[in-house]
DNA sequence: TCATAAACCGAGCGCGCGATCTATTATTGG
DNA sequence: CCAATAATAGATCGCGCGCTCGGTTTATGA
């Protein structure tokens, strides 16, 4: 007899996963062919597809990795005091990976592929919806605290917010020369700027003016 | 003899065009087969074929056509005599084909194939170009009327203009329940605010405080 | 030790793709 | 009217793709 290591298993799936991520990233799910990925593990075709039904489960396997791991290190995020504070750490938070060089580009297939591909779909939306909802909240927070303009609808503003930080993600991948370490203090400021409104009115909460991205912004 | 008559044959290849368009709109470039846009444009295969050389040049031209088309009306929505009145014509005017529905997906579909195909990247580099350029000389304006926050460098700026912009296309070909032109307001408000700054200090250019904007967000 | 099943290999299959080729019809200038 | 050639058709081709399948090797429990 012999039995599975499940922790074997998923090492060696893993393994498949993260040499797929970058041809995916690079040339897109469609022009990837299952032969590069092949190449790329160090494996056989009849080994993969050992491990993974078809192409695409091994991308649905790349995307829900990446979402379990997001979903876990978010709840972390807004666990801040200040509602405004968490507010920033949770926005850096998730913009922070459009950094690193595939992010991007995965990111904007994945939102491409979503749209023919239902299961890919569900699992983006879940996703989308998991973050408004901690957005949502701290804003609804930030506003009952007097941080942010209480004209804004929570839920609305929320939208704008993820929006926003896509946006990081699709320049970083469509301009060469889109820095997104150095250009994460200016979405901050249009972040602040659009949140607290009229400024002589609503800067009454605990945090207080953040003049740094102000000028981190001048020329 | 015969002579082609130029107005015939563009024409003829303009009908292709807009046939693949919603195929490459909803599918994709590479899910599109050259067999659904010859039955879509009612033609055979050796005909499509007579008019171009590939599947990819059809794409282009598509592209090609929307850039001629932007460029050429660009020219006039800038022609304003208050700088801050010609940002907001040029800002509604870019983000108005986000309402379409073919509009967002073709641009986003746009976008990756420009990630491997050069000729495609400097399409849409030289489009992306023209725009940045107007939309900086117009914010160059607006801070020597006084209008917009001046600390801001209007390059950088211009760009995050145009970022604002683009999500307007990705939210709308991500989110079906993403409404364009019912978000524009929102977008409006948020360039505002994020221009102008501190408004006790700057606003005292031509334009006035545009009260709608806030009051569209309103719950 | 040895039976058993997991892990792995790589030749190759079937299919559908982008593109071509030859043939036929329509249209124009002279 | 008659070449000449554009416009159109559609069968077909070659290739490369995703994936399968039979076989071999390796590891594990009893």
């Amino acid at each position: 007899m012999r039995t599975i290591d499940p922790a074997k298993h998923a090492a060696r799936r893993q393994h498949i996963v993260n040499a797929a991520c970058e041809l995916f990233a690079t040339q897109g799910f469609e022009r990837t062919t299952t032969a590069q990925i092949c190449k790329a593990a160090g494996m056989s075709s009849g080994n993969v597809f050992h491990y993974f039904p078809n192409k695409r489960a091994i991308f649905i396997a790349l995307l829900q990795d990446d979402k379990d791991e997001k979903a876990e290190r978010l709840a972390a995020a807004k666990a801040g005091a200040d509602p405004w504070a968490a507010l920033l750490d949770v926005v850096r938070f998730l913009a922070a990976p459009a950094a690193e060089p595939l992010a991007p580009p995965l990111a904007m297939e994945a939102m491409l592929q979503a749209h023919r591909d239902p299961e890919l779909a569900e699992l983006l939306s879940q996703d989308n919806t998991d973050e408004l909802t901690v957005i949502t909240e701290l804003l609804t927070e930030a506003a009952a605290a007097g941080q942010i303009d209480p004209d804004l609808d929570p839920g609305h503003a929320a939208s704008w917010v993820m929006a926003l930080i896509a946006s990081m993600y699709t320049s970083a991948a469509t301009e060469p020369s889109f820095d997104p370490a150095g250009q994460l203090p200016t979405l901050l400021l249009i972040l602040e700027r659009f949140l607290r409104g009229e400024p002589h009115e609503h800067r009454t909460g605990g945090a207080p003016p953040r003049e740094t991205n102000a000028s981190a912004v001048a020329r």
